[in-house]
RNA sequence: GUCCCCAUCGUCUAGCCCGGUCAGGACACCACCCUUUCACGGUGAGAACCGGGGUUCGAAUCCCCGUGGGGACGCCA
């Protein structure tokens, strides 16, 4: 079985081995769905290769898993401190298992990507994706990932607004190999990394431009010059006269978009006339003096990328690979994600208590995907993963619900230590005078991991327990009155209340037998004494499980609560 | 207005390269089950190939044209 599939896929592979020129040739035409399409054939050859594997072998495991056999199919990572790589699978009668040694290419990659942020004082949920994408790709390639800081607007910057990009950065776990030296991130020999501190470096650049005759001045600021004839042309958006350059198109090798060819035929401003350089022209620079290969950002850089390209030759310097990746769109109404909008800021999930790698999980689904049906990864097995070619081209709406249910599963598979410790820091940062935290730290715990598989969010926590540290919780009255309605509740409360002194105490299940014999001895569900319990000792109709509130609470307050409870129904 | 990018359920997406599938999964919604409330979990339902041409025995898939969405057009980044 397991030859038999893996024979035909080789053929197949053969055959399209053959015809990818054809295929590269005709790319210029091919819609995008096709260019994808032949992207990710490619890359999976490609990630065979560098994975050791033969196309036999390759093809196989992906026939199985395929059918859904993946139970079967066992893919060793790369183990980056040098060991074996192997993968075995079986189908049938017929096992088969392959060791080999990792290929050398993640160890001795050259990729180098950077993210650039402005210091505006926002860091929101779009910059944070093109953060992570470059981040994966290094570390994907084993290349190096570079901070890069994009000051040159004196009247947008502040230490504080270069803080908010470090905590974010950090707090996602986006360590930079390269950049500004922060805590444990930062140095390397291409620095300073701060546009503001380059000055010298573009003066440079700016006067190989003024050498070869590539730029000029004109009302006070620096132009660079387009090659190619002259016009004056009315621009009818503009309102106004501007001189237009024939030249020819600027051909953009964008690794997600494929060959685009967009012509730059206006000359354009490199220095202000203050003498500070545009972004245009820093951003080629030092992505010459940064030794950059990829240039992952948003998709809304795709039109400036012809201005690039321009500089870049002009410089003669090599033109870096671009990926340019999807936009996010906002949640409601039209247009792409803005700092204005709910939901876009990432110290907002970081105040509410959202799990970091759940929002890094979240972020990689938003526009890549592995290729199967795989959502919740560990970030191991995301960097193993992700690609360019894996990356779609189309935009992609946020959605604050599925973010919000991936955080939950996060947070649901968090060991008990874990959890009560973000807990505790979270009550520490929102409710510092709770007394949640003055209770002992075994009651904090045992109350946090009796709220853990019910919450969908830290931010749920107050609400949800507050009643299990304070005697003055409120009742709520509709739910009172619900409650009372039926059957009658104030018998027993009065039963239960009689029956509590011989219940054992230690443990969940040692209550719940006390309950259920009460119910049984009286002919009555277990039902009929939890719903009134749970008004007596919470106020309200929902939460944990009432044998878990009673053994939180203990034996002493469940009864005094019965009893103030008692006097308030006549 | 000009230029560029994009198009599968309400949303995120698989499938597209290599044409033949009940067009698959997840979130959300609904129903049922589980149950001790609320969640979780389980089962099920509803839900999509933007339109029109072309190629073909056959098109979500290949080609063209529309339409729609997005982006860019600053001495912002």
């Amino acid at each position: 079985m397991v030859e038999r599939a893996g024979f035909e896929q080789l053929e197949q592979r053969e055959r399209r081995g053959r015809f990818v020129t054809v295929n590269a040739a005709r790319e210029v035409n091919a819609g995008p769905r096709t260019r994808r399409a032949l992207r990710q054939g490619e890359q999976r050859a490609a990630r065979d290769r560098a994975e050791g594997l033969d196309a036999e072998a390759g093809g196989a495991a992906r026939g199985l898993e395929a059918r859904g056999q993946r139970g079967r199919v066992d893919h060793g990572g790369f183990d980056r401190l040098g060991g074996i790589h192997g993968m075995c699978f079986r189908s049938g009668r017929v096992a088969l298992s392959i060791l080999f040694l990792p290929s050398l290419s993640p160890f001795m990659s050259n990729v180098r990507v950077r993210f650039a942020p402005s210091p505006t004082g926002f860091f929101h949920i779009g910059s944070a994706r093109t953060a992570l994408f470059n981040w994966l790709y290094a570390r994907h390639t084993g290349g190096t990932f570079v901070l890069r800081i994009e000051d040159t607007d004196k009247e947008r910057n502040s230490e504080q607004f270069l803080n908010v990009i470090y905590d974010s950065l950090t707090w996602l776990g986006l360590n930079w190999d390269e950049g500004p030296q922060v805590g444990a991130c930062g140095g390397g020999a291409h620095g300073p990394y701060r546009q503001s501190e380059r000055a010298d470096i573009y003066q440079a650049y700016l006067k190989k431009l003024l050498d070869a005759g590539r730029a000029y001045e004109k009302d006070g600021a620096i132009w660079f010059k387009l090659l190619g004839e002259r016009h004056e042309v009315y621009d009818e958006h503009r309102k106004k006269t501007v001189t237009k350059v024939k030249n020819a198109p600027a051909l953009i090798d964008d690794r997600i978009r494929g060959r685009v060819e967009r012509v730059e035929d206006e000359d354009f401003v490199i220095f202000r006339s203050d003498g500070n350089p545009v972004f245009h022209f820093v951003n080629v620079v030092d992505d010459i003096a940064m030794a950059i290969t990829h240039v992952i950002r948003g998709e809304d850089h795709l039109s400036n990328t012809s201005k690039h390209v321009e500089l870049f030759q002009a410089f003669g310097a090599p033109v870096p690979q671009f990926a340019h990746i999807p936009l996010i769109l906002k949640q409601n109404g039209p247009g792409k994600m803005s700092k204005r909008d709910q939901g876009a800021l990432i110290e907002e999930y970081q105040r509410r208590g959202y799990l970091p790698e759940a929002l890094v999980n979240f972020l990689s689904l938003l526009g890549w995907n592995p290729g199967d049906d795989r959502e919740k990864m560990p970030l191991e097995e995301i960097i193993r993963l992700f690609d360019l070619p894996g990356v779609n081209q189309s935009n992609a709406r946020f959605d604050d619900k599925k973010l919000a249910h991936v955080n939950m599963a996060y947070l649901l598979a968090q060991p008990a230590d874990r959890f009560v410790a973000l807990a505790r820091d979270y009550f520490q940062r929102t409710q510092p005078g709770s007394p949640a935290l003055a209770a002992a730290p075994e009651c904090f715990r045992e109350v946090m991991l009796l709220a853990q598989p019910k919450i969908k969010g830290l931010e749920e926590l107050p609400a949800y327990t507050g009643y299990l540290f304070a005697e003055d919780y409120p009742v709520d009255a509709k739910v009172r009155e619900k409650v009372l309605a039926k059957g009658d509740p104030k018998a027993r409360l009065g039963e239960l209340a009689a029956a509590l002194p011989g219940f054992d105490f230690s443990s969940d299940t040692t209550i719940e037998e006390g309950i259920k014999a009460l119910a049984a001895k009286n002919a009555l569900g277990f039902g009929d004494y939890q719903s009134v319990a749970r008004l007596a000792v919470s106020g309200i109709n929902v939460g944990p499980s009432i044998t878990g509130l009673f053994r939180v609470l203990g034996r002493e307050r469940v009864l005094a609560r019965f009893g103030r409870f008692l006097t308030t129904i006549t």
